[in-house]
DNA sequence: GCAATTTGACCTCG
DNA sequence: CGAGGTCAAATTGC
């Protein structure tokens, strides 16, 4: 915790963020090469979206790469301690729960009343089983769990908070593995539709992903923590976003496990955005739900120049801009 | 009547 | 001891 290490670290993590975004950038360009017309124009796209990741990384003072943009820190502008703390938190309260967890962070256009219910709906049926006031918070967090819990002993866990600063903002977070029947028919029909969704595992680390959908770019951040014990580390990738061609960039079999999907409640069937895309580190590791869901995805896979665990990323996320709203 | 939600109490952790 | 997470009885809705 002290800062002097937390610089260094930043300073290294920034220099691992630009790795990771070259090589997707990379990775984008030869991926391009072989795709058809439409597909190309589309890679094009993320690959330029990659360098100016890249350039405002670069351009990034590395103090500065802590703060989040969009969300996140709900009634703590000031307080300086803000949802790293709350998600670390809340996802080591319990002991012996799981182990890899996914955080779902949406951001949802300004349509209709919103509400706990309006929250992001993965097209898994949750149950609700608590609400709790947060420690500067306005809004309530919910607590729900997978309705299929008992008869199919389904541990995933879902918890919706509202944003204060943003009312249409929702920090979702998943925890557990969706073991139940609708997984299947989620996955199919995540493939279907080009979604994705995360299949954690239940192992001896913790692993967290973000996503930020962003109105009215869809753009995700990705967010791994690792706490084995002590251990902990932040990684958000820059977000970017797919305009209007969802089978673009879709991993095949990309299965998110703890689920998602930008199916925003009542918003309901949008055909474009859904979104698929990984950079290139992210793509061996994360798409490919087979590594993911194994034992052999690790934080050191994806920052082959981290020496320890104890790193923290953290990004902003950019608002590419993208003609089509995400609804 | 059953299932889902609400909500206060209780539990766990730092 | 306080904050967050979960439980379970009560309530509500279909």
């Amino acid at each position: 915790m002290e800062n002097g290490t937390m610089n260094d670290n930043k300073s290294m993590n920034k220099s691992c963020l630009l790795h990771i975004l070259s090589e997707g950038e990379e990775e984008m360009r030869r991926l391009s090469l072989n795709l058809n017309e439409p597909q190309k124009a589309a890679a094009m796209q993320v690959q330029k979206k990659f360098s100016r990741a890249i350039d405002i990384v670069n351009s990034m003072e590395v103090t500065g790469m802590q703060q989040m943009p969009v969300s996140g820190s709900p009634g703590q502008s000031g307080s300086g301690s803000p949802r790293s703390e709350g998600s670390e938190r809340s996802l080591k309260k319990r002991k012996g729960t799981v182990k890899r967890t996914i955080k779902v962070q949406c951001t949802v256009p300004n349509s209709g009343p919103l509400d706990a219910a309006s929250a992001p709906d993965d097209g898994y049926s949750w149950r609700k089983y608590g609400q709790k006031k947060i420690l500067n918070a306005t809004h309530p967090r919910s607590y729900y769990r997978c309705t299929f819990q008992k008869t199919q002993n389904c541990q995933a866990l879902k918890q919706v908070q509202r944003s204060d600063e943003d009312p249409t903002i929702f920090d979702v977070t998943y925890q557990g593995e969706h073991v139940c029947a609708q997984h299947a028919a989620q996955t199919s029909l995540t493939q279907s539709l080009g979604h994705q969704h995360i299949i954690p595992t239940q192992n001896e680390s913790d692993k967290q992903f973000m996503l930020d959908f962003t109105n009215p770019n869809p753009s995700f951040l990705i967010e791994t923590h690792e706490s084995g014990h002590d251990e902990q580390g932040t990684i958000i990738s820059p977000s970017f976003s797919i305009s209007s061609n969802p089978n673009v960039f879709s991993p095949s079999s990309t299965s998110f496990g703890g689920a998602f999907s930008s199916g925003f409640g009542s918003s309901g069937a949008s055909d474009s955005n859904y979104f698929s895309a990984f950079p290139n580190e992210f793509g061996g590791d994360f798409a490919g739900v087979s590594n993911f869901h194994g034992s052999d995805f690790e934080l050191n896979d994806v920052m082959p120049c981290s020496g320890t665990n104890d790193f923290s990323i953290e990004q902003p996320t950019y608002p590419f801009n993208s003609p089509h709203a995400f609804k």
